[in-house]
DNA sequence: TCGATATATTTGCAAATGCAAATATATCAC
DNA sequence: GTGATATATTTGCATTTGCAAATATATCGA
């Protein structure tokens, strides 16, 4: 066996660290996290989420997620509102402030895809994104039992 | 724009987090964690480091691996040693009880390499880890000024 | 040798994280 | 309808984290 360096786990979680880590600092200067980005993206794509989804689709632990959204709705990003069908469920609206900056995050979030992946032409960059995806259904073999993700 | 799930950086991160909380639970039995294995596969790999050049190694902060190396020493996994040659220097070796942990922890890593990459042929292996590599020196491009790293 | 500056490590501290327990609501069996 | 069980979210809490300040030692220049 090789070096630490050789291993996929650690190129993996490294190049993942560093690109959250420096996303991150990006957008500190806009009142943003990643986490929050990832909210504001996930609504994006389809508002009014319930937060049992959003974790799911953040990859944000719920817990982690309710302390979350409790600080985007002091700034006015989203809104909880209790769904009317099931009482114990709440869904997640973007509010006017959140679509705002939104539109203020998606340049930075292209800005990093292009740079992270300089040097990759289109196949390659297809290609990666493919194994990532392949790589965590893998994982599926080798989670606990007993809290199995979607 | 796509939807959250076709930006790199999500599935970089999510990948990465993913297999190192998977990896992290699947050592816990031995009493290790992700970063204890690091700072020995990196003493496995040069016995005697400082700790700056484990930090480098292993992406793990230095104030985050002065507390790790406090655990393992209390474990008898590694022993702290003053550098005669520059009395700032902390140079770290692996005790007896640490290498017998590496032993242990070897066929866990290698499983993990084996099931993530599963469908994975040679060639694409590669290609990945090649990608992820890329894509860290990359990323330095966008750090921060003041603290880019090796 | 003394002071100034540089380098290496540790410590202080506050924020983020995730598990487990608590809470709230729903649904099912009877 | 009532109690038992299931599902959704939140809260409690202990751990991990990393930045910044503090400490320790080294080196350089006068």
């Amino acid at each position: 066996m090789g070096p630490l360096g050789s291993y996929l786990p650690y190129l993996l979680n490294r190049a993942g660290a560093r690109i959250a880590t420096s996303f991150g600092e990006a957008v500190r200067p806009l009142g943003a996290t990643l986490q929050i980005w990832r909210v504001l993206a996930a609504l994006r794509e389809r508002d009014g989420q319930r937060m049992g989804d959003l974790s799911a689709t953040t990859s944000i632990d719920v817990s982690t997620l309710t302390r979350l959204v409790d600080g985007m709705e002091k700034k006015a990003l989203v809104a909880r509102r209790r769904d009317p069908e099931d009482a114990r469920v709440v869904v997640l609206h973007v509010a006017p402030e959140g679509r705002r900056l939104t539109r203020r995050l998606l340049p930075i979030a292209e800005r990093y895809e292009k740079v992270a992946l300089q040097g990759f032409n289109a196949e390659e960059t297809e290609q990666l994104k493919a194994a990532l995806r392949r790589l965590y259904v893998n994982m599926d073999g080798l989670e606990s039992p007993h809290k199995a993700r979607g």
